[in-house]
DNA sequence: TTATTGTCAACAAAATGAGTTGAGAATATT
DNA sequence: AATATTCTCAACTCATTTTGTTGACAATAA
């Protein structure tokens, strides 16, 4: 029972800041990182990751160097950087819906009043447990890729 | 600690979707709804709206009649309904990237090989998490909806 | 036969996403 | 000082997706 494609949640940018941000947390404590190293390693346009770990320096979550040996690095520890964060970072939330985002909050176009909305309180509870399973994984932790799909059950 | 805009994950179509869909369950068994009724009650363009149902009619989740009398009703009871139904219907997948979704299966561009992929090992953990959440609730619920916000904490 | 109501493909405008261009600023080396 | 290296960042382009609308048609009931 399906219909639609599969666009993706996560936005390419947002999917290379995550690969980016693993890669700096490998190399944490070794100094600066070349940009160039990362767009190689890690497979992201060199020029799009400019814009990327740009802004990861301003939001202080990165901090970087510039001329000979230049580079970028974590701000933090690995272990005070959760996925959680980087997603809310990267997408400003990481509620599915506007209404039902505590820190980007917005008022859903077109919706019902929000005291009357069953799908935002459902949703609320959605980015809770969202939110709780995000921040509980962080850059530090050392998670093994898992292999391709034996093709099976439902998404 | 944030940046970027929210879009919100789940596209105003799916919301929509979802709203009309709480609708029928609540008319569930009452005999046909006129799409006009969802649309006054649930604040759906109503033209849209034709899209929409009438691709949930052909996906077979809901049933339609025409001419007088007309209308939609669910072709499942609610409570064999689940809300991670509803979006995995709408959007194709409830994974947060293409690679990690099993049903919508898809390599992600411009990705490291799938063996070697940490985001995605993690994406997995998510999807499979969230699925079991959004399948726990469904149609029939009494959800209440819950209070505008009190400017309050994190997302 | 007429009014009502759903069906559906085609179209259009707007927003979003992905990525590049190119001029500049900071740093280190010579 | 001059030069090479590396990050900074606003502006721009191009493709795709999203959000609808139009309008002709099909089924049903009175």
């Amino acid at each position: 029972m399906t219909s639609g494609i599969d666009t993706g949640v996560l936005s390419q940018k947002t999917r290379y800041a995550i690969r980016a941000m693993q890669h700096l947390a490998d190399r944490y404590g070794q100094g600066p990182v070349h940009l160039q190293e990362i767009s190689d390693k890690q497979n992201i346009p060199a020029k799009f990751l400019t814009v990327i770990l740009s802004e990861l320096s301003r939001l202080g979550i990165v901090e970087s160097q510039r001329g000979k040996d230049g580079g970028y690095w974590l701000a933090l520890s690995p272990i005070d950087i959760s996925y959680g964060d980087l997603i809310r970072v990267m997408r400003g939330s990481l509620a599915l819906v506007p209404c039902a985002s505590r820190f980007a909050h917005e008022k859903c176009k077109n919706c019902l009043e929000e005291g009357d909305c069953r799908t935002r309180a459902l949703m609320l509870e959605v980015r809770d447990r969202t939110a709780e399973l995000l921040d509980g994984f962080r850059l530090s932790d050392p998670i093994s890729p898992v292999p391709a799909f034996a093709a099976d059950e439902q998404d």
